[in-house]
RNA sequence: GCGGUAUUGGUGAAGUUUGGUUAACACACCGGAUUGUGGUUCCGGCACGCAUGGGUUCGAGUCCCAUAUACCGCCCCA
């Protein structure tokens, strides 16, 4: 095998194509009903869009980021995540203008890159689905965001959800709780793990994140950012908490859970749910949170923003796991079969009239035998057989079969080429 | 970026421990079983040769090295 696809990209090959579609068409009529409009931006940005937004000690700037110098010596990178093309597209186009609606609503869904070790779900392609709200502080807003992720999953039937909440607070907050932690950790370092000691001064919040033993120990008794949120970010949080419940969404607030992204504040979130496909326990399909402050760092107004990315890797994973039935109607209406060469001339634009009666129609194109020539309509699951041959041409009829009751009915050329429906309705009540 | 395992036809794969004629078996697919009809059965066909490139050897799918890719773990995260 000569070409090889390279290192973390997948194909998406037909019977697995209806899936994402599926789960596409799913994700846009539910948006639909929530007003969200579909926004496209490039899938590749100047860098800077992204170390900008993702903060620089994150991960995914420092050694994920697929990048890469252009012809013009542009910096490029590949999107790794939706949001802050978005962002930028939004502060480009002036979306925050007094012409356009507040908040401003949009989904996105494609190809997201990140350079890294592949792993089951886990690609240096990959595909999110995203929506991002701008232009409202309102905690209803946030509740909002939540209940789309939750009821895009309840729609495609994934089970066992679970909603997990927790707020960064403003920025007063968050610079408040960091030298709290900080302070608290600082006389602990030498035990902590390695990865953490790192982490402490660049971005304590990630050590609560840590999966280390000897980390979690710590972690588990380190003062909460609840504890030292101002009485602002207190009251926004509280009526997020609220609205939820006038909603009856479940939740349990993890006051450890924090975001690999810097620019979130307030209000973040993940949906989780069990599935072997992801690995132990209760894994993340989906997470989201509030950015306020990343439209100004790009350039723009002061307006907030709300939104959450799940990818569609990891989902279809899940659906196939939770076995979600995800049908596509592709099946075959007719299949026209030709007997002799003069029959084969005749075939085409038979097939082509009944396309375009509406109907999905097929014939041969490899010159096999009648009995070739029926089983593949049987391999392809045709409803109907129309066979033409040296004698059906003499009479301008042609030999309509039901494949599945094997009844068949001799019917005029003319007829199928000119009200096929009405043809099919007539012969077989359906 | 680090570590482990793997890589044989369209598919599932045997064979690699003990290197030595024609790469097992099955499924799928194609063709045939008296002229234009789907299933079953029967018969026949189906690997430019064992990821790629080197090396060891009289001789390698079987041993060694490098590279690529996949999967798993770490890191991180969607």
């Amino acid at each position: 095998m000569r070409y090889q696809k390279p290192k973390g990209t997948a194909d998406i090959l037909p019977g697995a194509s209806e899936k994402w579609q599926f789960v596409e068409t799913t994700a846009r009529e539910l948006f639909k009903t929530y007003q969200y409009k579909e926004i496209r931006t490039p899938m590749f940005e100047n860098f800077e869009v992204f170390s900008r937004t993702s903060g620089d000690t994150s991960d995914i700037v420092t050694k994920e980021m697929y990048d890469f110098k252009d012809k013009g010596d542009r910096h490029i990178a590949l999107r790794p995540e939706g949001t802050a093309g978005v962002v930028r597209a939004f502060v480009e186009n002036k979306l925050f203008g007094p012409e356009f609606n507040k908040p401003y609503k949009v989904y996105y869904m494609g190809p997201m890159f990140r350079y890294e070790r592949p792993q089951s779900g886990r690609q240096r392609e990959f595909h999110q689905v995203g929506v991002e709200a701008f232009g409202s502080d309102s905690p209803v807003l946030d509740v909002e965001v939540i209940a789309m992720a939750i009821a895009f999953f309840k729609k495609l039937g994934v089970s066992d959800l679970k909603l997990s909440l927790n707020t960064l607070g403003d920025k007063e907050s968050r610079d408040a709780y960091r030298k709290a932690l900080i302070d608290y950790l600082e006389p602990h370092f030498d035990e902590l793990s390695e990865d953490s000691q790192v982490r402490l001064h660049k971005n304590p919040l990630r050590v609560l994140d840590s999966k280390d033993e000897k980390d979690q120990k710590f972690v588990a008794d380190a003062p909460a950012i609840l504890d030292y949120l101002t009485d602002e970010a207190k009251a926004h949080f509280e009526a997020v908490k609220m609205q939820l419940d006038q909603l009856n969404i479940d939740y349990v607030v993890d006051s450890t859970m924090v975001r690999g992204l810097d620019y979130y504040n307030h209000t973040i979130f993940e949906v989780m749910t069990q599935s072997k496909s992801l690995g132990h326990g209760y894994t993340t399909i989906c997470a989201g949170g509030r950015y306020n402050g990343l439209v100004e760092e790009l350039g723009g107004p002061e307006v907030s923003g709300v939104g959450f990315g799940l990818g569609l890797e990891r989902l279809l994973l899940l659906l196939e796991d939770q076995e979600v039935a995800m049908m596509s109607d592709d099946a075959l209406d007719v299949y026209v079969v030709g007997i002799g060469d003069a029959a084969n001339q005749m075939t085409l634009p038979i097939v082509q009239a009944i396309r375009e009666a509406g109907f999905s129609s097929d014939r041969d194109y490899l010159d096999r035998k009648p009995k070739g020539q029926f089983k593949t309509a049987d391999r392809l699951n045709a409803k109907y057989t129309l066979t033409i041959g040296e004698s059906e041409l003499e009479s301008q009829t042609a030999n309509l079969k039901s494949m599945a009751t094997g009844e068949e009915v001799s019917v005029s050329l003319t007829d199928v080429k000119q009200h096929f429906k009405e043809t099919l309705e007539q012969n077989f009540n359906k």
